[in-house]
DNA sequence: CGGCGAGGGTGACATGTGTCATGGGCCGCC
DNA sequence: GGCGGCCCATGACACATGTCACCCTCGCCG
């Protein structure tokens, strides 16, 4: 019996997930959570517990979530020997990217049909990985961001609709380097202004 | 016994719902839909066919799909005499009075808990509306849009980044007469700028 | 040591934007 | 018929933005 937790702030959606997965013969979801942090304290109790009820073997979390996201938890679990699956509504490449990277073993978009999630959550059980096909090959396709680390703090704060002084003043730095830096993120992603390069960089993932 | 239709683009959530509903013994999920089209089909169908299995009680639908979405879907759908409940991720004021003028009966976000999904669907079956608390309050509060059309066009326009050579050609007006809307769009909304203007439209629904 | 590249900064210049005043045409309503 | 609101447009002005050239300071590396 593989034992599973379930992490999604959507109420209606997260019950419905883990209905839906406990209708499976092999499969029991032994946990839920509304947030990140509630997931991992879930998590952490259950690894704790020795007992007949202990344990945990696969986590299935929704990419957004309120402070941790789903990658983070991801990441705080690896070190508990859980395996995680990120399931998301948005399919971005740089997101696929950081999963991976943070020891996710399974992606898949909330699009996939129902079947193929008890499937992949198998195959994570016994050790397998699973991505996402259409997703893999556009984050192949894609590469990585073209920014550098300082070009990309300036594009994300620029992406709420802040204006030049507001940014330079968030991120302690100069107007004019702020000018700078985003006016070479612009040129990098091939965008038209600012707010074109933000939505580039937004579905890509890249911030 | 109810009769469900469930229309929702992402597979996963929707069987997931289906699912869920289906194990409640009064409710059962007679038709699943991954478009707002492929749910008005089904839909005739459905209503057309005076037989053992037909019929349709109630639909429950994902405010975004691909054309044509939620709300008009659900305004089609009243003329078969179907009532319709809205679901959502993001609670807008302003989708909750469209809705309502589209003659939705049921209105609530995905966040909700599960069982109380259940029980709209019953009150809604039976001739009664529900609409989230929390979302009405912020509806009311809200007020309506004060843009007027063209603004509200110019913004929507804008949104995406768009200079405002390319707006005035979209919308085969001149840059400045733009320029005029937006400024007045800006100013109504309180906004700094016009992504900030953007982005509160948005939130509220308005466009 | 010299050279190099990245981070951080300045100033100048051309465009793009936001604001305002102003005007005309077209309704709908008192 | 006058009034007011929306629609469309123009021109002028201030300020924000995008682009470019150039500068300084560290580290790093040959």
């Amino acid at each position: 019996m593989i034992r599973i937790l379930v992490a999604d702030d959507e109420n209606l959606i997260r019950a419905a997930l883990a209905q839906l997965l406990d209708l499976e013969d092999d499969l029991t979801v032994v946990a839920q959570a509304a947030s990140g942090r509630a997931a991992l304290d879930q998590a952490r109790v259950l690894c704790a517990d020795r007992g007949p009820d202990g344990g945990l073997d696969v986590a299935v979390l929704d990419l957004q979530m309120p402070e941790p996201d789903g990658i983070a938890v991801a990441a705080e679990l690896a070190g508990l020997d859980v395996h995680s699956i990120i399931v998301t509504s948005h399919g971005r490449p740089g997101h696929l990217k950081r999963a991976l990277a943070a020891g996710v073993r399974g992606f898949l978009p909330k699009t996939t049909e129902a079947a193929r999630l008890a499937e992949v959550i198998r195959s994570v059980a016994g050790g397998g990985r699973y991505v996402d096909p259409e997703l893999a090959a556009e984050a192949i396709g894609a590469g990585d961001s073209p920014l550098t680390p300082r070009e990309a703090d300036c594009l994300e704060l620029a992406a709420d609709g802040a204006t030049i002084e507001d940014i330079a003043a968030r991120a302690h730095l100069s107007p004019g380097t702020v000018r700078n830096y985003l006016s070479s993120a612009i040129t990098k992603l091939g965008a038209a202004n600012r707010h074109d390069a933000c939505a580039i960089a937004v579905r890509m993932g890249w911030i």
